[in-house]
DNA sequence: ACAGTATCCAAGCAATTGCTCAGGTTTCCT
DNA sequence: AGGAAACCTGAGCAATTGCTTGGATACTGT
């Protein structure tokens, strides 16, 4: 029930230290995608990333902090894809589809798993400013292609592609046409409601 | 790791007995609503149905055993609602996202946790069942009013309703409106591809 | 009433967990 | 070179966990 905000407990300054911090986070994002959640143990997770356990500690508060860190990681890579989309482009929304796909499909099994933990923290304030961003990068891409879009359907759009993209990266839906089954859903969405 | 498929060690027969198992699930409910999925214990949920810890195993073999009794016990509650609609009806969409808002809404904080929960469980066979059973109960319903439907769209559709319904449940929807949005969503989409 | 069965209790064990701490090793800087 | 700072180690503690077990209590049919 803590909020989304730690620092590391102390900053690594030498090469081998930034190394030990990356290999931490990815140790963990390992774990999660070979067994799940209640196996992500801190003892665990310093013997996967080579270090001893007390090295974890040592940059790391608690384990809440490593996933923290790893759903920073993670959120960025997405947030950077998205933001690199042009405001003019015709297919943006093409585009954004295409980004969440290659960000789910590249490590689907931590995707899924983040997803879940993600919504057992709290919805701090950076967990909202994520969805906020998201929406206002849609909002920029889209207007040009479907006019002024109420809010409330910006989310309802957005909840739908997220939708479909995690779904078929569970292996609920098929993914070969999962592209054009997210743009036709979005697409016939929001042409039904402006 | 474990399939979804275990019987209660015992089957209670007396009535006493039977007040006990339903306690000690309800129980579990009550602390997922109340906390989250990491402070579901046995020991907090013997305590919490006002029974000792030894009774529930007596009934349960462990603790998977009482998470898999209450998610069939709230999936069979939603699929009774599903299966109630009749099939020549002209509103049956309407009538089949209505009842997946009034089982989300009825206990939003347990749906949402029984939704992660039930994806950290192997994907058995039971799961998939449900999953095929709406699919079949929403074909019968739906064909009369949108023709025949692709099983890839009719996994879509079906998606992108629950997963409206569930970003509602969670607040990342606004709650007014929801049923016009979803059946607008999903109604748009069977129309373009179809 | 009374045996037999069903039900319940709760102390507590073995394993696991998150995390600390006292001391060793490597790197940096002058 | 050599001292200080950064970095690393791993034994092990306190708390929590899932679960067992031995025995007390309530219910059932006759």
């Amino acid at each position: 029930m803590t909020s989304l905000t730690p620092q590391p407990r102390k900053l690594p300054t030498q090469r081998r230290a930034v190394a030990t911090c990356a290999a931490i986070v990815e140790a963990a994002a390992r774990i999660l995608e070979e067994r799940d959640a209640d196996a992500l143990n801190t003892n665990r997770i310093a013997e996967r990333a080579g270090v001893s356990i007390g090295t974890l500690y040592q940059y790391f508060p608690d384990k809440h902090a490593i996933l923290v860190t790893l759903i920073r990681r993670e959120r960025d890579m997405l947030l950077a894809e998205l933001r690199a989309i042009p405001e003019g482009s015709d297919t943006a929304l093409e585009a954004m589809v295409a980004a969440a796909i290659r960000h789910q499909f590249a490590r689907p099994r931590l995707a899924a798993a983040l997803e879940h933990i993600e919504q057992a923290f709290p919805l701090g304030t950076e967990a909202n400013a994520m969805a906020e961003e998201i929406a206002t990068i849609s909002s920029g891409l889209l207007t040009r292609r479907f006019g002024a879009i109420r809010h409330s359907d910006l989310l309802t759009a957005i909840v739908i592609a997220r939708g479909l993209v995690n779904a078929a990266g569970e292996g609920l839906l098929p993914r070969d046409g999962l592209s054009d089954r997210v743009v036709t859903a979005v697409k016939s969405y929001l042409l039904a409601v402006t």
